[in-house]
DNA sequence: TTGGCTAATATGTCTAGACATAATGCAAGT
DNA sequence: ACTTGCATTATGTCTAGACATATTAGCCAA
């Protein structure tokens, strides 16, 4: 019998062959029902599914036409940086560079939407992969929002612990390439003005904005998506 | 009465709340059904919607527990170059560079699993936002996969012709930051060095490996996700 | 103790039918 | 010509019930 996946992939197979050219308008869900031999419901499953891919875009009463202009969305899976060093098959350790309370700089407090001036903690810390620097971690943190108790940060790296502590509702992240600061190429052991591939992160839990991140990846970083 | 969305905002909330906190087995989805006064297709969708989203795992017969480190995802929409510049309100143009036939490097014919030379069509085109360089592209494209005619892609986008005009079906990208190479930085008018965002793509199509590009984007860009 | 079979169970999917909702296009009236 | 409103239509969602499938816990035998 056919199922979702399979409705799914003939109709994919037939705008990829070009049956149905971008712009086309494919035929509706009943008719489409009828010629696989299933129920609305499944059609409806399969094409609910290539609507969120972004292949073909539905309207109520117009019917579903193939995109003109495919949206290629690629899916970046941000891991928790022990594991993206672990899969990489080096071991890990962070040591923990720096750890005081603040008043945030005005782009961390603008973009994270709290006032000008905020107290806020800041936490510098290094992540090293086989024991040479991996990521540098510029975090500033805002503890108005944290539960308690904190953890050592020395013991327990930020990044993990905010993971499983605070409920992040949504963010954004950002990269850029910038040119290693003084700071940085100390830190990393590079030239000043090496090429860094810089990410650059805001999250809101909900309790508030939670925190702002700069990572610093060591010359040579990839960040990788398959669409 | 309650959709499928308003269970998944529900859920959504408890597991934010902590109710059900990271590791916990949730209720099976026939005692959801009946809380929510629901079918449990109802529930299904609500629990898929949230399990394709990385916030719960499902398995057959163990039951549906919350994400103990929950994947954060970041999608990227990947824009038609001139869409992109436009987006930023800038006008748009580009200027083709180098437009010729010669066996490709090896790095090249590797990524997209050519045999080692096979001839290949080299496109240079230099993408301009505001009349300022904005990205240059480099890239391979394998003749033998595409469609003919072919346009003069001094007057149509390379970029732009490939996503109408081939099937994409599937391909990866990765971002890393790199010094400009002369070349590169004479094209981009910056000093020879300076960081550059590039990202690099290979894409499959149906008939074979399409095309191999690296983007060099000028100092400062900045590519952008929410999650 | 160990290995493998079995029954129980939660999720996965399908059906057939129903009603909801949005958007379109035509028709009527100004 | 222009606007308003209504009927039409394709998708969106829900229900109730059924069967499929993966996985686990427990049992039994070697």
């Amino acid at each position: 019998m056919l199922g979702w996946e399979d409705i799914r992939a003939e109709v994919l197979r037939r705008i990829r062959a070009r049956d149905w050219p971008p712009g086309a308008l494919i035929p509706g869900e009943e008719a489409l029902a009828e010629e696989f031999g299933v129920a609305r419901a499944t059609v409806n499953r399969a094409l609910t599914s290539l609507a969120e891919a972004g292949v073909i875009e539905r309207k109520k009463r117009a019917g579903t036409r193939v995109a003109e202009l495919p949206v290629r969305r690629a899916r970046l899976e941000i891991p928790v940086i022990r594991l993206d060093v672990l899969g990489r098959g080096l071991p890990y350790d962070f040591k923990l560079l720096a750890d005081r309370l603040a008043p945030a700089p005005v782009p961390v407090t603008a973009r994270l939407g709290l006032p000008e001036g905020t107290p806020m903690r800041k936490l510098e810390t290094l992540h090293l992969a086989g024991g040479r620097p991996f990521v540098l971690e510029t975090r500033w943190l805002n503890p108005a929002v944290l539960p308690v108790p904190l953890p050592d940060f020395a013991q327990v790296s930020v990044n993990e612990w905010l993971v499983t502590h605070v409920s992040l509702v949504s963010g954004d992240i950002a990269f850029t390439a910038e040119p290693a600061s003084p700071r940085e190429a100390e830190v990393m052991g590079v030239v000043p003005g090496t090429p860094l591939l810089v990410a650059e992160r805001t999250t809101q839990g909900t309790g508030g904005p939670v925190t702002w991140v700069r990572l610093a990846h060591a010359p040579g970083h990839r960040v990788a998506m398959t669409f």
